[in-house]
DNA sequence: TGCCAGGATGATG
DNA sequence: CATCATCATGGC
């Protein structure tokens, strides 16, 4: 892997691959946009910072070398290759498909703070509607940062909150366990280096103890900021679409990498459930 | 109006 | 332990 700075920009070459388009859009993060000019623009660890996918590498905006070791490289999970994982799950003919079109996705190392909110509000929720809540939730209560951007509310000031404060960003029955989980944050400060460190049984046990974190926004705060690679986000719609396909059990090659195996399966069932909406109204206006 | 969204929860067998 | 009814909000 090669850093180097141009003109003011920082690039990393010599990584692999990441398509940031689908990784950055593909539902484990909820505060990216993209620009006219291809660049994505969101704020981690209370910077903010642009992005842009270029042949062989990335390009980073408004960061340094020094940044970008300290944070970035691990936030887009870019000290590590894919091959091996790739490799193993394609054994399967269903999950082979769906690593050929969306095998640049990457599983980002978040925050576990926001990343416990964002899929607290994700429960029983859609993916436009939660991007929604999560920017009014930074705008009323997160910081500003100097280019306009606001960074993720800190529990400290969550925690202080009534639920009818929040009423504004919509979150609905969602609210209460944001200012729950922020005091019990603030109760507890090494609670994620514990989470992270304990093995995977127990984080889950503890997360699932927070209202409002069941099994899957649990699994989804394990994978996408706690650097637990074996779990496996469970789906209402993923887990029957895959009863049907594997009816006597998952087959072996997930139990490899299951949450990225999960990952490209979840994409690829999006794919497919999307045209029927276009096939109902073709069918209407025939 | 009715149905849905990458669920959670508590009560049952 | 698996299943089930209930909950609860905004968008389409």
């Amino acid at each position: 892997m090669e850093i180097t700075t141009k003109n003011g920009t920082v690039e990393i070459t010599g990584f692999g691959e990441i398509n940031l388009a689908l990784t950055l859009d593909c539902g484990q993060c909820f505060r990216w946009k993209c620009d006219g000019d291809g660049i994505w623009r969101s704020v981690a660890f209370g910077r903010a910072i642009g992005v842009k996918d270029i042949p062989g590498g990335l390009t980073l905006f408004d960061t340094t070398e020094e940044e970008v070791r300290e944070i970035w490289l691990d936030y887009f999970d870019l000290g590590r290759t894919y091959d091996k994982y790739l490799k193993e799950i394609q054994k399967d003919p269903f999950v082979r498909d769906a690593v050929k079109k969306y095998g640049t996705i990457r599983i980002l190392h978040q925050e576990p703070w926001e990343t416990m909110c964002s899929f607290i509000i994700s429960a029983c929720n859609n993916i436009p509607r939660i991007k929604k809540i999560i920017e009014r939730f930074c705008l009323i209560f997160g910081k500003p940062l100097p280019n306009g951007e606001y960074a993720f509310p800190t529990p400290e000031l969550v925690s202080q909150l009534e639920p009818e404060d929040l009423s504004y960003i919509g979150a609905g029955f969602r609210a209460p366990y944001l200012v729950e989980a922020a005091k019990r944050v603030c109760a507890d400060p090494d609670i994620f280096e514990r989470l992270a460190a304990e093995g995977a049984a127990g984080a889950k046990h503890e997360l699932m103890k927070f209202r409002g974190i069941g099994k899957k926004v649990a699994e989804c705060i394990m994978l996408f900021s706690l650097g637990y690679d074996t779990s496996f986000p469970t789906d209402t719609h993923i887990l029957a679409a895959m009863r049907d396909i594997y009816p006597n059990g998952l087959p072996e090659c997930f139990s490899s990498f299951p949450g990225l195996a999960q990952q490209y399966v979840f994409q690829a069932q999006r794919e497919l459930s999307a045209p029927k909406k276009i096939k109902h109204e073709t069918e209407k206006q025939s």
